[in-house]
DNA sequence: GCGCACAGCGCAAACGCTTGCGCGCCCAGC
DNA sequence: GCTGGGCGCGCAAGCGTTTGCGCTGTGCGC
């Protein structure tokens, strides 16, 4: 009779199945499990097939803590985003957590929403030491609350935006900006709006203002004089869209053209020109930024920029950057496109 | 003079402080740096002071590896998502990750968008060992891979709907249609038409098979007939409800109300009716479910589910399963309610 | 005045891997 | 036939915490 072994050959609750247990069914030493698991040298391609078919059958997974405590690696990206409930943010998470996890990598992400919160996450820094590297998604951060970033102590990427040395990944937001006034005054529109955005507490974003100052280099260069009173600046998304353009209408000498910071504050905008029975384009133009997924419907022209790209070459980065040390350009331009829809047209004949 | 060139290897303040530094320094043991740090029982009040304020101090931080392998504990909870980037499921992550954050424990996403990541995800079980519980937000699984979750290990919660026999948070989808359609017929509508919808793939999911059916109830208890022609299935989002709008005015006898899926779809419908030119709700009323954000900007009648009450309750009930082993109420059904606005009035006099 | 309980703390054994090093063994080259 | 060099693998020392247990010293009851 054999001795009596336990016999949790289907996995299950119970403890575990160890690399221990792994190497003693194969007959090697752990020691060679885990070199043979990993595809390092030092194994020999039968032994090797052995034991990946073993663990496989034993359904064996490394445990996560005890290789991380050996190895002192996490396996882990701590992605920091802020407002995930906006499409922006959440497309951007979407496109790093599919090249992080094509790499094995898990994500752990920290909701930084709001001033208070992102003190708190710098203050205290709960990423530390659970990670390899840390991808920031742009956010406003005060130089000195940025600095603590460096107490990390892994590689910091920042995707969608640009915060001190960090490498990073984004858009030229200044272009965007150009792109967008340059597209309505080749139309011939002299009276441009633009609406700005600034978040719940007041903050303006750096992408904001990137978009400003291309908006006026743009008027700039067409010799068109600013009607400061043509930039309003309100909360994020539709509601504020919607709310700017009542403003603008209730001008003077209302523009003819708007160019809304993204396409879901032109939509707010489209909805407040449409219940004015403001005829778009013929009375108004409205260009947005980003290419929404609705905005197709919605037959908005905008500058379409790559954001799902964005965030999967931002986990691109971090991982070339966590393998290589130093790899690959570390600050990276995605090109955007003017995609020319319903909502914009040449100014109505005065 | 050191000629040595800038060692760019220090990212960080040198190597990381261990708890035996902290040790040292307060002329303890690590034992009790341990215990003092973590509040457990048998350290002085003053040793434990001095102890905190010399982590501090030295701005210490415990070895999640380390910490997790001599515990077996890794404070993580992993988050099981599709389609992340839809309000609805960014808002329940939102809420959960709030719950777990204030409970210090670490938030690992893994994005499952579509069947063929979805059977990855359940043959693979990346999660596996990754984390203290996982916390799956509805999405449909077949049995037989839904089984597969039992080898995981940790507690399993859904959110958002149910699965097996897992603890569960979710609103009572079934009532949420009877009460959508109810108030049609209050309002004494006879053709109503339901949008349903599917995924990209043509999966009908859960929610919506139950939302039909309280549809279905509640025309079957006024004593309306069935018209199969009302039911409608499109894909999800904006653009099917545009779609599925475009169908049901094509119909030699159109219905006088329309009960979608939820409020993106609702508003796809409220476009097509606008272009066709149909007036909302005098020729025919919209009903959405969800309560979105923009849907008060829209004037949308809804029926609103609290989508980030949900996630938080999800979180916290993973938490205390985590704590108490078997605490609180383990199958939570949150409330909905109907928010009438302008979407929807009585049938016009025929 | 003698124990006894208990609070406060240290010792050291896990926890489950990774990895530097060393030891056979086999084969090729002289 | 000897030797040198790899290759394939095992040994064992960590990796930084947690935790059961045991030790000391104080205060209290009798």
């Amino acid at each position: 009779m054999t001795p009596e072994s336990p016999q949790r050959d289907t996995p299950g609750p119970g403890p575990a199945v160890l690399m221990a247990d792994v190497a003693r069914r194969a007959g090697v030493s752990t020691a060679t499990v885990s070199r043979a698991l990993r595809d390092m040298p030092g194994v020999s391609a039968p032994t090797r097939a052995r034991i990946k078919a073993l663990a496989d059958e034993l359904s064996y997974v490394v445990s996560p803590e005890a290789s991380g405590l050996a190895s002192g690696t996490t396996g882990r990206i701590a992605v920091v985003v802020p407002k995930i409930d906006l499409w922006f943010f959440a497309t951007m998470l979407a496109g790093i957590e599919g090249v992080l996890r094509d790499a094995d990598m898990d994500v752990l992400i920290y909701h930084v929403d709001g001033a208070e919160e992102r003190r708190w996450f710098f203050e205290r820094l709960p990423a530390r030491r659970k990670a390899d590297a840390v991808i920031v998604i742009a956010l406003p951060v005060p130089e000195q609350e940025a600095e603590r970033l460096d107490l990390i102590g892994v590689q910091v990427v920042i995707a969608g935006g640009e915060l001190r040395d960090y490498p990073h990944v984004r858009v030229d937001d200044v272009d965007v900006g150009r792109r967008a006034a340059g597209h309505l005054v080749g139309l011939g529109h002299r009276d441009i709006a633009m609406i700005r955005t600034q978040d719940g507490e007041g903050s303006v974003w750096a992408a904001d203002r990137a978009r400003s100052q291309g908006y006026c280099e743009a008027l700039g260069e067409a010799g068109i004089p600013r009607r400061p009173e043509l930039m309003v600046t309100v909360d994020w998304g539709i509601h504020g869209g919607a709310r700017a353009m009542e403003r603008l209408l209730s001008l003077e000498h209302p523009p003819t053209a708007v160019f809304a910071y993204s396409d879901e504050v032109a939509m707010g905008a489209l909805l407040t020109l449409r219940r004015a029975g403001v005829g778009v384009p013929g009375e108004i133009s409205v260009i947005g930024v980003d290419d929404h997924p609705v905005s197709e419907l919605y037959d908005l022209t905008t500058v379409r920029q790559p954001v799902e790209l964005q965030g999967a070459t931002a986990g691109r980065l971090a991982i070339d950057l966590l393998r290589d040390g130093e790899a690959s350009p570390d600050r990276v331009t995605l090109p955007t496109e003017l995609v020319v829809r319903g909502t914009t047209g040449p100014p109505r004949a005065s």
